[in-house]
DNA sequence: TTAGATGCAAATGGTTTGCATGCGT
DNA sequence: ACGCATGCAAACCATTTGCATCTAA
C-alpha cells in the first residue's frame, strides 16, 4: 500500500499530450496541467500535485485516504476534503474510475480503459487483470428499456493455504 | 441452494406469535426452523422472523435497512443491530450472500447459487442476470499463490435514453 | 441454569457539507 | 477583482460495539 515516491517518473505516461516544449517532453508537471486544462478543471497547486501522484506511475488503485496520506509525505498541503472534491472531479471528467469492490471504502483506478480486478480482501489489495484474460464471454441482453452502462467484474483471490 | 419456496405465502405476518402446530408441513415457519438448525444457529423469536422475510418469497436482494423496514411494518420486533448481526450470520453460514455495487451501502442476495448482477445506479436497483445469460468466458488465471474464492460480475444498467 | 441472543445507545469510520479564506485567471 | 478552490470542523450515514437484559435449550 505504501508508495514509493514520485520522483521516479514511471515508464509508460504519454499516451497523449504531443510534446510540446523540448526540455520538458514528457515532464509530468506539464502533462497533468495539459490534463486539467484539456478537461476543464483549473491547474490549481493541490489538483496538480494530486493530478502527478495519481498519473506519473502508471496504473494505479487508491483509496481518498491512501492519496491523503501519499500527498502529505510528500510534503504537498492537501485537505482531506479536496483529495475528495478532487477524485470526484478526477472521476466526472473520466481521468478516473471508481471500483467498488469493498463495501466500506471507494477504489479509484487511474486506468479507465476496459478491465476488470482482482481483489484479494485479507490483504485489501486490488489491481488489474492482464487485458490478454479476458473475462467477459458474452454481454448479457439487458431488460427492455435500459442499456448496458459498463461491465465490472471483480475477481476475488485468497491466498492459497499450504 | 435450495431457495425455491413454496411461494403461497400471504404478505401479512400477524404478529410474533408463530403458529404452534397442525398441518405446518411445509410452512416457511417450519422450512427457516430446520435451515437455521442446520446451519447451527439458534431458532430464536427474530431470526426465524427474518429467515421468513428473506426465504419465503423467492430470490431478493436487501439492504439492513430494508429489511429493518419490511420487519418492523410486519409487526416483528427487533433492532437495526440484529438485523445486521442476522445478516451477517446469516452470510457466514451460507444462507445468503454479501454483493458489493455500490460503495455506500451493502446488498444481501438470497441467492446463494453461482450468478451475477444487474444493478441500476439511478435507481438503486439490483437484480439477478438470467441464468442463461452466461457472462465469465473463462476465469483469469491468478497470481502466484492465490486462489480464485469468487468471481463477481456486476453489469451497470442505465435507462435507455430515447 | 447458562451460553448465546437481543436491544439500546454510544462509538466508529468513511465521506460530505457549510462557510470563511485563498488563489488562478 | 471575480469566482472557483481549499481547509477546517461539524454533519452525515451505514455499520459496529459495549453492556445489561432476555431466552432457547
Amino acid at each position: 500500500m505504501t508508495q514509493s515516491r514520485p520522483a521516479a517518473y514511471g515508464p509508460a505516461f504519454s499516451s497523449r499530450t504531443p510534446p510540446a516544449h523540448s526540455d520538458l517532453t514528457g515532464c509530468p508537471w506539464h502533462d497533468v496541467k495539459s490534463k486539467l486544462r484539456e478537461v476543464g478543471l483549473r491547474p490549481t497547486r493541490q489538483r496538480m500535485a494530486l493530478g502527478w501522484i495519481l498519473f506519473a506511475k502508471g496504473d494505479r488503485h487508491v483509496t481518498a485516504e491512501m492519496l491523503y496520506e501519499e500527498a502529505t509525505h510528500a510534503k504537498v498541503p492537501v485537505s482531506l476534503a479536496t483529495v475528495y472534491n478532487t477524485l470526484h472531479q478526477f472521476t466526472e471528467v473520466g481521468l478516473l474510475r471508481q471500483v467498488a469492490v469493498d463495501g466500506s471504502k471507494a477504489y479509484f483506478d487511474t486506468n479507465n480503459t476496459a478491465h476488470h480486478h482482482f481483489f484479494v480482501e485479507d490483504e485489501n489489495n486490488l489491481f488489474d487483470i492482464p487485458a490478454r484474460d479476458v473475462v467477459v464471454g458474452r454481454a448479457p441482453t439487458p431488460p427492455e428499456g435500459y442499456e448496458i452502462a459498463r461491465i465490472d467484474v471483480v475477481v476475488r483471490l485468497r491466498r492459497k493455504r499450504g
